[in-house]
DNA sequence: GGCTGGCTTCCACTGAGCGGAAACCAGTTA
DNA sequence: TAACTGGTTTCCGCTCAGTGGAAGCCAGCC
C-alpha cells in the first residue's frame, strides 16, 4: 500500500456520488479542494472524477475554476415527480392568485416534508422553505397536516423521536402534540404560528389520493395576518378538492415515485 | 479475457452516468434491461450499479421492480439555475396572469433553447415544450428572440447547419431565417406561425443583462389567435423589464452557471 | 524572488470491478 | 402439473482500471 490512507472497499461509484452528494450541503459553486473535503476523498481522486463528471456535462466549471452542478442534472431531474408537479401547478397558481399569499405543495419524504412546489409573488416574504428543500413535519402546518392524516404507525413513529426546536414556540412535546394531531384530524386543517420562523405563520389542508393522504397545500402569511388566517380555509379547501380530482386517475405510485413509502 | 465482449478503456465513472443518461431519452420508469440496453451496458454490470444508485437514492425502485430517477436527485438538482428561475418567477407568473396563455421562459444552451419555466392554466394547451425541456432555436419565438440578439459568431454558426424540420411552416432556408433574425432585431419581438407543431403560435421578447442577451419570455397561445398575439407586446415589454431590474444585481455567471458560453 | 494555496500530471502497484454462466422467480401456455 | 419464457439476482476467479502520494505547475501576494 503505497501511502497509508487508501481506504479500501470503497466503490467508485460511491465516491462519484458523494461528489455530487457533496453540493447538497451547501448551495453555490465549490472548489476542487471543497470537493474533495467534502466528499472525503483524495486531492488527485476527486481531481480525475470531477474531470470526468464535467466531460458528461453533470457538473459544470465556471470561469473562476469552481464548479457547480451542472445543467444536464436539472434537466434530467425534471422528470421526476413530473406528473404531480405538472398536474397541481395550475391549482396552485390559482391558490395563489386568490389569496395573494406564498403557496405551498409538500409531500412526505421520510420524516420530512418535501416541497414539491411554491408560487409565491414578487412582494419577497422571508421564506424558510424552498422547492426541494425539507422541514421537518411538525413544525410546519403541511407537515402538520400530513402527519395527521398518515397511517398510525408513521405518526407513532414520529412522536417516538427526538423532536427538533427551531423557534421559542416549536410545540416539541410528544404528548401534545399527539393531541393537535387529532384536532387537526378532526377539523382538517393545520396551522402553526411561527414555530419554524419568527415572523410568519401557515396554514395547510390535506390532499388525499386513492383514500389516503398524498399531499398538502398551504399558505404561509406575516405574523400580523394569524389571527384571520382561517378566512383562506374556504379557497385552500376548494382547490385541494380540484387537485384531488386532477390526480386521481394517475396511480399514486407514478406521481412521485414511491418515495413516499419509507419513514426513513 | 472472460468472454470477449469486454469493453476495456471504460471507465466506471461513465458506466455510472450512462445509466443516469439512460433515463434522458424516455419518460417514466425502465426496467432493468431497459437500463442496460440504452446504457450498452452488460445486465450483470448494470445490475450492480444500478443496486448502488438505488442505495444512494439517486434511482428509487417502484413496487413493480421498475426503476426511476430518485427523489434525491430532484433535490440535488433544484439548486442549479436557481437565482434566474427564482428571481424571475414571480413576473412568468404574472405575465401567465395578465395575459391568460401559456407563459415561458427560456434561455440557451448550445444550438438549443432550454425552457426554464413555464406557468400555464388548467385548460391545457397543447404543449411542445416542458420546463428542462429544448428545442430548436430556429423554430421557436423564445429560440428566434435569443438567436437575433446573440453575437455575430453565434448566429453564423447556427445558421451554418443543417435545419431541422419540424411542420411544413418551420422556416429552414439560412438566407431567408438570417433576414427575419434582422428584422427581429429590428422590431424587438419574435413570432412563430406553427412552426414547432400546428395549431400553435407564439411571440416572445428579449430579455436583457449587462447589455447582452441573458434569457427571453414568450407566449404559446392557439393559432386562432396568431393575428392579433401582438396585443400583448406591451404586457410582454413590462415583464421582461421587470425581469431585468431583478437580476440586474446579480451577476450573469450565477445566475445560471456557466451554460450559456458553450455553442455546443 | 521566495512563499503560499490551489490545481494538474505522473506512474507502478493492486484490489475493485468485471461479466459469463448458472440459479432463481413469477407469470403463462400446453 | 409440467414445461416454457422473460426478466432478475447471485457467484466467483481473473485482470486492468483505478488509485493516490509525490512532484511539478501556476498565479497571486508579501
Amino acid at each position: 500500500m503505497a501511502g497509508g490512507s487508501r481506504e479500501p472497499g470503497r466503490t467508485v461509484t460511491s465516491k462519484v456520488l458523494s461528489i455530487l452528494a457533496a453540493f447538497e450541503q451547501s448551495r453555490g459553486a465549490l472548489s476542487l479542494t471543497d470537493i474533495a473535503e467534502k466528499s472525503g476523498l483524495p486531492l488527485s481522486t476527486a481531481h480525475r472524477l470531477v474531470n470526468e463528471l464535467t466531460d458528461w456535462g453533470f457538473l459544470s466549471r465556471e470561469p473562476n475554476g469552481r464548479y457547480q452542478l451542472g445543467i444536464r442534472l436539472w434537466e434530467l431531474a425534471q422528470n421526476t415527480g413530473r406528473q404531480l408537479r405538472d398536474a397541481a401547478r395550475p391549482y396552485v397558481q390559482d391558490l395563489f392568485s386568490l389569496t395573494g399569499e406564498t403557496a405551498h405543495l409538500a409531500v412526505r419524504t421520510g420524516h420530512e416534508v418535501l416541497y414539491i412546489d411554491r408560487v409565491y409573488g414578487s412582494k419577497r416574504v422571508p421564506r424558510a422553505s424552498r422547492v426541494g428543500g425539507r422541514l421537518p413535519m411538525h413544525a410546519t402546518a403541511v407537515g402538520k397536516v400530513i402527519l395527521a392524516f398518515e397511517e398510525d404507525w408513521v405518526r407513532d413513529a414520529y412522536l417516538n423521536r427526538q423532536l427538533e426546536r427551531h423557534t421559542a414556540h416549536t410545540h416539541v412535546d410528544p404528548k401534545k402534540l399527539a393531541a393537535e394531531l387529532t384536532q387537526i384530524r378532526e377539523q382538517g386543517y393545520a396551522t402553526t404560528l411561527e414555530e419554524v420562523r419568527l415572523g410568519s405563520c401557515s396554514i395547510a389542508v390535506p390532499v388525499f389520493h386513492t383514500g389516503r393522504i398524498g399531499a398538502s397545500i398551504g399558505l404561509v402569511l406575516p405574523t400580523n395576518q394569524a389571527a384571520t388566517m382561517t378566512r383562506h380555509l374556504p379557497v385552500l379547501r376548494g382547490i385541494a378538492a380540484q387537485i384531488e380530482r386532477a390526480t386521481a386517475r394517475i396511480p399514486l405510485e407514478t406521481l412521485l415515485g414511491s418515495h413516499v413509502a419509507g419513514t426513513d
